[in-house]
DNA sequence: GGCACTTCTTGACAGTCGTCAAGACTTTCT
DNA sequence: AGAAAGTCTTGACGACTGTCAAGAAGTGCC
């Protein structure tokens, strides 16, 4: 238990907690990666050291045991991911752009970080079976049904007609196009990108028109 | 190698091997109780044979490695659900029979089988990091894609306008707003049964009608 | 340089895992 | 009845797991 630093030097103390804070981040990088390539079920401390630069006993230097690595590591998942699309509804001057924008970067998203997404699911769904991860899953998951509640009021806005559901329907939806295209992309599946492009910008447009 | 029967005598060589099929589904059965309780990730071998009335060796008598237990209960667990719905279909008189018939379905099913279907989800995520279980996963989400597109295709035919919708984005969709209701049933959120219910009826609704 | 403290490595621990082989028990056939 | 085939248990194996403690290596301060 070193993590609570000696003296009472101010200006080391912090620096050595700063240190101390990035080589958890860092870690936690090495653990995320090895965690998106071979799943929750199958990565152990020692693989994930194996693919930082260390060894397996500095893991328990930095924390506590897996269960704190992990959630550290959803953690950091998360605030690297929420604020994604964000700029999409800042920027975006109208409805058409917006819907666009939108479609493109989750095809986008898809293609760049599918490994990543995988993980997400995989951890989302651990949280079913296992109590340990889901208070944290869950805010995660209402952070990305607020993002997705933004694109979809504001594109409302935008398009001068009422959103015709509620954030959580509106973020269920997307996320069963998006898993669905991410099963289909990362099993070779040609076509995934275009279709989840397509099936987004349609699912925008009925969001926000009466039936 | 023993599954292999010996002799040439008709009668008792089928017996034997209905023996031997009957028996395999019992453990798939056992294995896929353990399974649906405690997820992949912490479901051993010996574990599944302390729910079954057999010792943990009896598993390589009939199964060649774990990998082919759990493909075997991946198939039993598919053939039990994708005719499910079927019978709504047939016996709907008008679509709002239909739709109201299929929700209800839909919340019955979360409300019975919601251990079962988080393993579902537990093993297609699977399907995202492993070669194993793809092909079988991929088979059973298209039966259940299939299913979820005759009731659809029928609502618009009893509407009497056509399904503005895909069938791969018929099943995304309701597939998205079934996995966050599980999701917010097992973590203790009351409403996730209505609003799934309300979710599906709603959704049915938007899929047949022109935006 | 010597000292206090942090950081990291190494090696071990108790436990679990999938797998398999030897043999006991049961059923079936002759 | 005895022989043969099928079925199941037991115990072991090597490998792997999370965890931890002892101590080496590195860092900064006097």
């Amino acid at each position: 238990m070193t993590q609570v630093v000696g003296k009472n030097q101010e200006r080391i103390s912090r620096r050595q907690v700063d240190k101390f804070a990035e080589r958890r981040a860092q870690l936690a990088a090495s653990a995320l990666r090895t965690l998106s390539e071979l799943g929750y079920a199958r990565t152990s401390l020692r693989e994930i050291a194996q693919n930082s630069e260390f060894s397996h006993g500095v893991l328990h230097y930095y924390f506590r045991d897996k269960v704190e690595l992990i959630t550290y590591c959803v953690r950091q998942y998360k605030a690297e991911c929420v604020t994604r699309y964000d700029q999409i509804v800042i920027t975006a001057g109208s409805a058409e752009e917006l819907k666009h924008g939108f479609a493109t970067a989750m095809a986008g998203t898809l293609r760049e970080d599918a490994t990543m997404h995988r993980l997400w699911y995989d951890l989302r769904n651990q949280a079913l079976f296992e109590e340990s991860f889901r208070d944290d899953v869950l805010e995660i998951d209402q952070s990305l049904e607020q993002m997705i509640w933004r694109i979809v009021s504001q594109y409302a806005e935008l398009a001068g007609s009422p959103a015709a559901a509620s954030p959580a329907v509106a973020y269920a939806l997307f996320d069963g196009l998006f898993q669905q295209a991410l099963l289909r992309h990362l099993t070779g599946h040609d076509g995934a990108l275009s279709d989840l492009q397509a099936g987004v910008e349609q699912l925008l447009e009925r969001l926000v028109t009466y039936a």
